[in-house]
DNA sequence: GCAAACATACCAACTGGTCGGTACTGCCTG
DNA sequence: CAGGCAGTACCGACCAGTTGGTATGTTTGC
């Protein structure tokens, strides 16, 4: 009981906090908001965190966890083609932008642009979460273009990494307008580039 | 003479904010931080902004008029054909980023993530500044697009979007691992998609 | 009975914002 | 043309509320 406990408060926190910073961002979000959030005192925040700083380190690796979990379980891992897991991923990421902004937009993409230069380990923690997530693609894009024998002026790794690139950027688009039709206007780029890329 | 001392405090402020905002975010930046950068007191500041918000917006809208600028006279406009023209935008943009991430990234990119559900009037002027950016890229897109005979999915207001996206999200991947060249390499996807939609 | 997991009261530093006052300029009036 | 007067620009001490963080006490499971 005393473990479930434990982990129950501390997740209690670090869902408040994915909740909360996506909402009004890092620093504007206070230990008193998250104790809130969460239903808990300020004691066990300070029990389970040294410090404010270390809660956005652990919600970094918190999202990095549930997201790859997340990522890892859904249903665009299907097809046989590598290029078309490629795709799907894509259509998936497109498929999953909708209703509020705070639900679909991303926590360490949001952090890091506050914190990137205040806060070193949070940055590095938010770096591993977005590039960690850009690895899982490049197996199927590099099987692609070793299938369709493609060898441009670019590689799997950095293809991973725009793919990062126009969702994050989508996602500010999105917040400057109210609208998530932005974000999905650019991944429909997104994916004609990929299909481009192949000849497809 | 009094004339240019009112010009002269406010701009010295709006400068500060323009790269303590870039540097720290907008809720981590204080009035007094921006007192001390810009050189004034917190009575100048409050004599010319009703309020941090209020700046905030100021801020912002006087990114849009430097950039604004600043675009309007950079060289980029110089081809003859409208595609090499946008092709030529990318590569400035490309080109510019550089040195101090601070120096090369965008404010308001930056104060959306933050504040896009607290201070919906930064917001909008954030808003104006990215989107009456992207639509100087308009006119050149639809004129490449009549003169090879592009009819696609998409349209030349959403691939001037898409650009602005890209870009944000490439500033993102940049602050995350402190390296530009991340934010280059997106940028390159950008210019090999634009030259496939048009089958340069 | 003891250590982990909380709870509560509290604090010093900081935050955005206020307010009375000052300095300077231009303008109107007797 | 002296002198009052109004408006703008600015100063900086001050304030009430908030912030991250702490110190100390209490509960709980094993």
């Amino acid at each position: 009981m005393a473990r479930s406990a434990v982990s129950d408060t501390r997740t209690k926190l670090l869902e408040a906090a994915r909740d909360t910073i996506r909402t009004r961002g890092f620093t504007a979000t206070t230990v008193d908001d998250l104790c809130a959030a969460a239903g808990v005192t300020k004691g066990a925040f300070f029990h389970h965190f040294k410090s404010k700083e270390a809660l956005g380190v652990a919600a970094a690796e918190f999202w990095a966890e549930t997201t790859a979990e997340f990522f890892r379980t859904a249903p665009y891992h299907e097809p046989e083609d590598p290029l078309e897991r490629v795709l799907a991923y894509v259509d998936f990421r497109k498929a999953i932008i909708e209703g509020d902004i705070a639900e679909f937009t991303c926590l360490v993409g949001t952090m890091t642009q506050e914190i990137y230069g205040t806060h070193p380990d949070i940055r590095k923690a938010c770096a591993v979460s977005i590039f960690g997530h850009a690895v899982t693609l490049e197996a199927d894009i590099q099987a692609a273009m070793d299938e369709r024998g493609i060898d441009a002026g670019w590689t799997a790794e950095s293809l991973a990494r725009h793919t990062q690139c126009v969702l994050q950027g989508g996602f500010i688009l999105a917040k400057a307008t109210g609208d998530p039709a932005l974000a999905r206007e650019s991944a429909d780029h997104l994916r004609r580039y990929i299909e481009r890329l192949f000849n497809a």
